[in-house]
DNA sequence: TTTGGTACTTTGTCTTGCAAGGTATTAGTT
DNA sequence: AACTAATACCTTGCAAGACAAAGTACCAAA
């Protein structure tokens, strides 16, 4: 009991600080190698950044129409093809601003904390 | 023209990172002491958080609804009444789980920046 | 009694995350 | 040829939350 609502709050509170970052963690990504949104998430659930479908589409395609991302199609070894992302030079601005936003709440937190 | 539009993006991503960890950072200040919501919104601002009075009171009342957070009123020198807030047992608990989560995602974070 | 400062609250809009359901392609199996 | 399984992409509808803006209320000084 206790614990089971104790499990569904610490989901949340993660949850909550996750979506404030997610976008940056798309840039990081594609900033690395270019990437479909399958694989997209297979990384991130290895980074424990939890991402489903229904969350990251959108996403990518906000993105995109901001012209952060661009796309391409590819064959697909098994399966239908594959749309890979690309990070644009916007994308890499917008990146870099996102570094420094990050690095700005990191120093704000440690600053209450204090 | 470019430089305003890139205010704009700028503010747009620090006002996201920002929500993630907006309920954690009044747990932290009132963790350390007891406050009311036109005093959290200035301090917040002057560690460069910046919150707004629509955002914080919905924030605050959610907050003590979950048994995180109490409240009195106490009178002030001039002007109207305040409600002090004070975080609460349950608060507190939630506050680790908070302070793990953080070091979670930042921790994440340089993983995927590696 | 009006003005200014302080404080709390609510309403309406917009964005966004996500569960759930849907479509499409390919390869292997029956 | 039909079926199944695996892989991908996409959309819809709901709910939560941030915020601008407007509203209410209290107090003191002019």
């Amino acid at each position: 009991m206790r614990a089971m609502e104790k499990n569904v709050n610490t989901e949340n509170v993660r949850a909550q600080m996750r979506k404030g970052v997610l976008e940056y963690c798309i840039l990081l990504l594609l900033a690395k190698e270019d990437a479909y949104a399958s694989s997209i998430i297979t990384r991130l659930k290895e980074a424990n950044m939890i991402v489903v479908e229904g969350t990251l589409y959108p996403l990518l395609i906000r993105q995109k129409n901001q012209g952060l991302l661009q796309y391409r199609w590819e064959e697909s070894p098994q399966g239908p093809p594959r749309k890979y992302y690309a990070i644009t030079d916007k994308g890499r601005e917008q990146l870099e601003e996102m570094n420094n936003a990050w690095q700005e709440i990191v120093t704000t937190i440690e600053n209450i904390k204090n």
